[in-house]
RNA sequence: GCCGGGGUAGUGUAGCCUGGUAGCAUCAGGGACUGUGGAUCCCUUAGGUCGGGUUCAAAUCCCGGCCCCGGCCCCA
């Protein structure tokens, strides 16, 4: 027997139906703002993620050498990945330019709910805008997906690197140390900086600079707050995000514990990085499955649908129920057919159980009338139907494809 | 990587403390029922995570691996 590789997961028929379900209305929502989708390799070469996260990043990837020798590394995010593909082919593209992506990252660490080693992340860049309303839409975006996706509970925390970033420095202490502190809400932390981080209205900026970013932030705020975005202003978000360079937000779903983070972004500078023009860029990334699991806490479920008709024949018939199934699924509907030679009674109750609506009966009389049997499988009621009124209880559009 | 909890048929569980026949439910397959279903009854398949130790005897006690879970770290 052979197990599934650590971290990773199999998804059954019932949870991919929740997955599309969730990816779905996540691509509307995206879309609905005039974003497009790209997508790029699953893998990359390792450096440059180390550009991008610095050399602490190697510990947790999947690296290997190619036969050619290459240093290569399964993606652990796709904000790189992205960025690359612009700088390599899109910096003409019209600005703003705006894209989007769902797939699967990989990190090597610690599997536990809501931590894999094979996840997806769906987000976007907004690429070539940095005004206020640029960034008060992006973060919209992220919100108004939870939102349509129907999470109750979940909390969007908005905070601004620079601005927190000049106070440490107006203080002496900008450093790793204390911006990890900060990030963790450590109770030992100097009361000024408490202070600071414990500011929620953008009122009480006034006397903090620099003024331009000051004044960005509060313009991204009062947006937000026009439009009805719920947030809390939070200038203590301060994980380990070198490249942000102005504001960031984070979504967490406190019931989550430990993995609540469902979303994080903000405006950040990348594109030089990977020898491209500068260019004002923000984004986010939705951690999926987090998301996914906390949906499911809320009630979030898909049910797989089951076929317009199941189509029954017998020994004698069976041909004329393959042709007679191929023409109904030709017609536009969902068509199964008895497969395994079951008796009527088996095959009723195998119909009704894969939630059916109707059954079609294929027997001698129905061959040689040219009237089916049609058994509506709720209610019970049957009667007979020619062909082309059968056809016409399929429906007739496609546009599924 | 660190600290802690756990792993019994496909799934959910009982037994573990106080070693000695592995039970129940459900699902799946088949039958009662050879053209009419969701019911009932019967039958079948199928199990103690893996390796080692203690013992006359291990699901049960001890050690290690693997996997899952809670937390730390880091992050989505």
């Amino acid at each position: 027997m052979f197990e599934r590789p650590r971290g990773t997961r199999d998804f059954g028929p019932e949870e991919m139906a929740e997955r599309r379900k969730l990816e779905n209305i996540l691509r509307r929502t995206f879309e609905s703002y005039g974003y497009h989708e790209v997508m790029t390799p699953t893998f990359e070469h390792a450096e440059l993620f180390v550009e991008r996260s610095g050399p602490g990043i190697l510990d947790e990837m999947y690296t290997f050498k190619d036969k050619g020798g290459r240093e290569l590394s399964l993606r652990p995010e796709l904000t790189a990945p992205v960025m690359r593909f612009y700088a390599q082919d899109m910096q003409r593209s019209p600005k703003p330019l705006k894209l989007y992506y769902f797939g699967p990252a990989f990190r090597y660490e610690r599997p536990q709910k809501g931590r894999y080693r094979e996840f997806w992340q769906m987000g976007l860049e907004l690429i070539g805008a940095d005004t206020p309303q640029a960034t008060a839409e992006m973060i919209s975006v992220a919100y108004d997906s939870m939102k349509n996706a129907g999470l109750k509970n979940f909390r969007l925390r908005i905070g601004d690197v620079k601005i927190l970033k000049n106070f440490l420095d107006s203080i002496g202490k900008n450093d790793r140390d204390t911006m990890r502190a900060i990030d963790k809400r450590d109770t030992e932390l100097p009361d000024e900086i408490m202070e600071f981080i414990s500011m929620n209205n953008p009122e009480e900026l006034e006397n903090h600079g620099p003024e331009d970013e000051v004044e960005h932030y509060r313009n991204v705020l009062d947006l937000l707050s026009s439009a009805g975005v719920e947030y809390v202003m939070d200038l203590g978000i301060a994980r380990g995000l070198d490249y942000y360079t102005g504001v960031v937000f984070e979504i967490e779903a406190p019931e989550l514990g430990a993995e609540k983070q469902i979303c994080g972004g903000g405006e950040y500078r990348l594109a030089e990085l990977f020898g491209a023009q500068p260019v004002a860029t923000s984004g986010f990334a939705i951690g999926f499955d987090r998301t996914l699991l906390a949906l499911k806490k809320d009630g979030f479920k898909a049910e797989l649908k089951g076929p317009d008709a199941y189509v029954i024949g017998s020994k004698e018939t069976i041909s004329e129920a393959f042709a007679l199934a191929r023409k109904m699924r030709n017609a536009g509907c969902i068509v199964e057919m008895e497969l395994t030679g079951k008796g009527m009674g088996k095959a009723l109750k195998k119909a009704s159980s894969i939630g059916s609506k109707y059954a079609v009966l294929v027997g001698e009389d129905e061959v040689e009338s040219g009237e089916y049997t049609i058994k509506d499988l709720s209610s019970g009621e049957q009667r007979k139907m020619p062909l082309e009124e059968l056809l016409s209880l399929c429906p007739s559009d496609k546009e599924g494809y």
